[in-house]
DNA sequence: AACGATCTGTAGTGATCACTACGGTAAGTC
DNA sequence: GACTTACCGTAGTGATCACTACAGATCGTT
């Protein structure tokens, strides 16, 4: 059973991955409105009944590129568990940085749809909106571990401002190109979020006496 | 003579005007493919050859979109010329950020056009692009003001990253919406890029010695 | 061999795209 | 009043848009 579903659907599972790496290539460089079906069936050379065989409509296309390049994405780093602050802290920015470099889709596509404030919100920016939350909630928390004294505000300013790096780095990045060296900013963001959580716990004491 | 041609064209500007309001609207919700002839003739209230005969084709009104949102969006703030170096950030990073509360098209259709990459790259994101290059430029001579024995590669890692953060925290309220205190979180930001200053002073001269 | 499920190919649908041809109108110039 | 300039309105152009109807083709199952 397992074998032979497997066998049937051999065929569709790479059309299927053929659209999709045809659709992710042309989204991240148009955007939304920019990736029309047609363009897409060009390039992975199938036509467009495929590509709404495997797809409701084009809505539902661009949300599949997304989450599987999120998938790919998340894949590629993951969160230390030891060491001290400043070294998990290096060490995630630098993870970051990397899977950043790898697979750039899933954040230059995210940014474009996130800026774009259409009257009828497609369901690809409301993916992308979620799992950036999920990742302001795990920054949150990564925050909390490692200075426990900070309030709620502080926490929540604390991982915004990380994620607001991040964003602006990578965006600095894909339009300088390779006269910006990625790693040595994130290692400086890196440290500059560190000193402000530092910076942050001060004030709190300060407040608290 | 200059009264005539006032006159003259008083009705061409205001419709001129009209034109370009309703194009930056629409840009900056939907992108530059989003934004179609038709719904700015709509919502303009003008025909669409009316919009043809003041501009030379959508690229050529997306670009003058972009030129009249810039020049907006400077007039909303300057560069602060007394007080200490602290000061004088604290008060530049303040003005950016009420400028970007007021103004935010500029920037929000600029990142949008600046994270497309197209075969053929319109005049429009061109546009922003140059715009952009020159602000990186007058980063870098405020930064060489403060701190005057910073090389190049320092000062470009410092200006580089000045901007991204301030990419970065705008989109951060761009979608965080009134959750994000932007001139709090540009206040921290100016802290972290002076501490960012000093840091790479040090470092520069742990290497001299 | 017969059959149903999975996928592809052909050939469209009406809507909307950027853009234009062209006549009309109002105002300024002579 | 004749003429020019500046701008608007009507009514299109062919191309492309997202999307679909439907007839094969290929396959494992029976």
């Amino acid at each position: 059973m397992a074998d032979t579903s497997r066998r049937r659907r051999a065929n569709g599972e790479a059309s299927r991955a053929k659209i999709l790496d045809a659709a992710t290539e042309i989204a991240s460089e148009r955007g939304y409105e920019g990736t029309s079906i047609n363009l897409v069936s060009k390039r992975c050379g199938l036509p467009a009944s495929s590509i709404y065989w495997h797809f409701a409509d084009k809505d539902d296309l661009i949300a599949a590129v997304i989450e599987r390049s999120f998938g790919r994405w998340l894949s590629a780093w993951s969160v230390p568990d030891d060491g001290t602050p400043r070294d998990r802290v290096a060490e995630m920015t630098m993870q970051v940085a990397k899977a950043l470099l790898e697979s750039p889709d899933f954040l230059r596509l995210g940014l474009m749809l996130a800026l774009e404030r259409r009257p009828v919100e497609p369901r690809a920016r409301e993916m992308y909106l979620q799992v950036r939350a999920q990742a302001q909630i795990q920054l949150r928390e990564a925050a909390m571990d490692m200075s426990p004294d900070l309030d709620a505000a502080a926490l929540d300013q604390l991982a915004t401002y990380a994620m607001a790096g991040a964003d602006g780095l990578f965006i600095a990045k894909e339009i300088g190109g390779d006269s910006v060296d990625l790693p040595a900013l994130f290692d400086l963001h890196g440290r500059m979020v560190i000193d402000a959580a530092l910076r942050l716990a001060e004030s709190t004491r300060d407040e608290d006496s």
